[in-house]
DNA sequence: ACCTGAACACCGTTCAAGT
DNA sequence: ACCTGAACACCGTTCAAGT
C-alpha cells in the first residue's frame, strides 16, 4: 500500500502514539520500530514525517510542556515561582519517561524558550536583578527535574535485612518505599518552599 | 589467545576503561563493543567478568561517589549539607557522563547506601526529626541532580536572533551560553544557600 | 577460568522502488 | 508526497569451542 490516497500519519498521530509508548513502556522500551508497528505501519515510514528519532522526542516533550502554568506571576514571585514549579513537576511526573528527555535535551524548542520568557519576565518584573532571575529559573528549574528524574524515597530496597546493622540510620529505610510518592513530594515541596523562604530573606530581594 | 596464562581483564581494568569511555564519548558513545576495542579484547570476554552493561555502568557510578565528602556534619548540620550537597556535584560534574547514570538508577549499590546513611546520620544527630531528615535529603538530592543532569545556561542558544522580539526577556540569552559554567554554578549556589537558609527558619529547626 | 568467533534478535537510518 | 521492503552499520547477549 504505498501512497494511500488519504494519508495514513501525520505527525500529530506520530507524537500521541509516541507519547504513549513512552508512558507504557519507558525510554528505554521505546524505538522506532515499536513506534511504526503501534501505528502499523514500517519503520522508514515515520522519517517522511520526522527526520530523526530525537526528532519525535522533541515534539513529544513539547507536547507535554505545553501544560506547565507560568501565570502565577500575577500574584507576586512568590507565587510565581510556587505555581510553576509544581505545574512544571506534576506535567513531568504525569509523563515519567519523558523526563529523562527534558533533562538532557538542549531544548530550543518553542515552548521552552517561552515559559523561560515568561518566567524570567515574571521575576525581573518583580524587581528581581536580572542576574539573579537566571539564577532562581537555574535553581527551582534543577529542583524540579532532580525530583522528576530520580525518585528518591524509591531507590532505596523494601528489604529490611539489606540495611540491618550495616546503616544504622537506615533502619527504618525500608518503610520509605511504601509511602515513596508521597515522600518525594513531601520532599520536591520542602526544598521548594524553603528555597523561595530563603530567597525572600536574602538582601537584594524585592517586596 | 585463548586463557592467556596471566588474564588480560579484571574488573577494575574494565572499570577504568568504562569511565574514560564515558567521559570521552558520554553516554550514548558508550557500547560493549566500544569499551571491548578500548580494552583490545572481544566484546563476550567482558561478560567473563560482568553479567550485564548495566553491572559495569554500576560500578562505574559507584567510584566515581566514592569521592563525595559527607565529613562535614561534625561541624553542625548547615556545613554537613553544604559541604555533601557541593562535593557530591563536584563529583558527578568532573564526569558527565555519569550523571544520568545516577539519576536513572535504583541505586542499591554500597556507597550509596553509606552515604545516604552518613547523611541521614548527620541530620538526626543534629536534632532534625527523622522525617524531616529523609525530605531534606530529598530536596538536596534533587537539587544535586538537576544540577548535574540539565546544564541550565547552556540550554540556551548563541544565535542572539532566536529570541529577537519573540522572547523580549531572554534577549541576553545568547550571553548565557559563553559563561554557562559560571551562571549554572551561581545557580546551583544560589539554590543550595537559599534551601539552606530557608530550612534553617524553619519552625521545627534545631539549633 | 577466561577468551574467541559465530550467531540471534534487536537498533536508527538510507535508499531505490512503487503509486 | 507518502509508503514499502531490503539493506547497512550498529547494538546487548548467548553459546559452543578452545586452552
Amino acid at each position: 500500500m504505498a501512497r494511500p490516497p488519504t494519508p495514513l500519519l501525520n505527525r500529530e498521530r506520530i507524537r500521541k502514539a509516541a507519547l504513549e509508548l513512552l508512558d507504557v513502556h519507558g525510554p528505554s522500551g521505546f524505538s522506532m520500530r515499536q513506534l511504526a508497528a503501534a501505528l502499523r505501519v514500517s519503520a522508514p515510514s515515520l522519517y517522511s514525517h520526522y527526520a530523526t528519532k530525537d526528532e519525535v522526542l522533541d515534539d513529544v516533550v513539547d507536547a507535554v510542556i505545553a501544560d506547565v502554568d507560568t501565570s502565577g506571576f500575577r500574584h507576586g514571585w512568590r507565587q510565581g515561582v510556587l505555581t510553576w514549579a509544581r505545574s512544571y513537576r506534576d506535567a513531568l511526573l504525569a509523563h515519567p519517561g519523558v523526563a529523562p528527555l527534558v533533562a538532557s535535551g538542549t531544548q530550543h524548542r518553542e515552548r521552552f524558550l517561552a515559559m523561560a520568557d515568561r518566567v524570567h519576565g515574571g521575576l525581573v518584573g518583580a524587581g528581581w536583578p536580572s542576574r539573579r532571575a537566571t539564577e532562581i529559573s537555574g535553581a527551582v528549574k534543577f529542583l524540579v527535574i532532580g525530583a522528576v528524574c530520580t525518585p528518591f524515597a524509591s531507590g532505596f530496597s523494601d528489604d529490611p535485612s539489606v540495611y540491618d546493622g550495616r546503616f544504622p540510620n537506615l533502619s527504618q529505610a525500608h518503610r520509605l518505599r511504601a509511602q515513596a510518592a508521597r515522600i518525594d513530594r513531601d520532599a520536591f515541596e520542602l526544598g521548594l518552599v524553603a528555597l523561595v523562604d530563603g530567597l525572600a530573606a536574602s538582601p537584594d530581594a524585592p517586596p
